[in-house]
DNA sequence: TGCCTTAGTTACTTGGAGGGAACCGGTGAC
DNA sequence: GTCACCGGTTCCCTCCAAGTAACTAAGGCA
């Protein structure tokens, strides 16, 4: 670990020291809007999920089968307001509804692969130091 | 946007397929064990607090104003536990207690970075689809 | 006639995250 | 003596995300 991880983070802590003086703003703070949607107990499994394919309500529920249905139609409508999701209905009997990614659904995908990378690689050193922390802490 | 993002998200789609099959046990998933501490209220805005340079407790709190005196101890120990901050104390009279953030902490700031970068990139069009969406839906 | 399907909606309930405020120990300053 | 300071801890309360279960529409089928 260098002093200086990379230009990027370095970028984003100008931007964010900006951010602190200019908007303390939480609502409309873009940061906190992504994460409350990452942050959400469904939305990136429902994402991951859909970036293997397009699913129809059904396929998610048995794709991910202990989400509630209230929960996979209200994570759906937030996914689809915020322009992640596409929904389209095909007006047969029974009615089939398919959920699809957008382009910007997918572009959430590359920062997204980042973190899960970084969860994966850095799992055992997380583990290990609860194990040290609860140790220290009887 | 091209039909396969990236060759990192192609990776994170096959590890997520055999996720799926191998592991559906949500306690002990790594990627949700970062997504609870990153969706969390307080975590995110604290590592990219610490990231600017180490701060007292008292200096936490003020540069976080509305956070309680509850959740600041709270925050700060279940990032000491998971290794991203270390808590040094000086016995001094009062004493004085320092945060940092570890290796780990900082190698946080890379996903979480383009996790930022992404947030502002796509603002506009977030906002455009909830309007579209707003007004589509009475 | 009644029961099956899909894709929801609605009403009720609960657990846990987070907020507010009071309290604490040790010490130096007034 | 008591006031302030720092870095907490403790108790209590509130609110909301999420779960459960029942209900819906429109048609197919036996």
């Amino acid at each position: 670990m260098t002093a200086s991880i990379s230009g990027e983070v370095d970028a984003m802590l100008d931007g964010f020291r900006r951010a602190i003086g200019i908007e303390p703003d939480f609502d409309n703070c873009p940061i906190r809007g992504v994460l409350d949607r990452i942050g959400d107990k469904w939305s990136t499994l429902m994402v991951l999920t859909l970036a293997l394919r397009p699913h129809r309500f059904g396929e998610l529920k048995r794709a991910i089968p202990d989400i509630s249905q209230r929960m996979l139609t209200q994570t759906l409508r937030d996914l689809q307001r915020d322009g992640y999701v596409a929904r389209k209905v095909f007006p047969t009997t029974p009615p089939a509804v398919e959920y699809r990614l957008t382009d910007l659904g997918r572009s959430l995908m590359v920062p997204l692969a980042g973190l899960v990378d970084w969860a994966v690689k850095t799992r055992g050193e997380v583990e290990a130091a609860r194990a040290a922390f609860d140790r220290e802490n009887v």
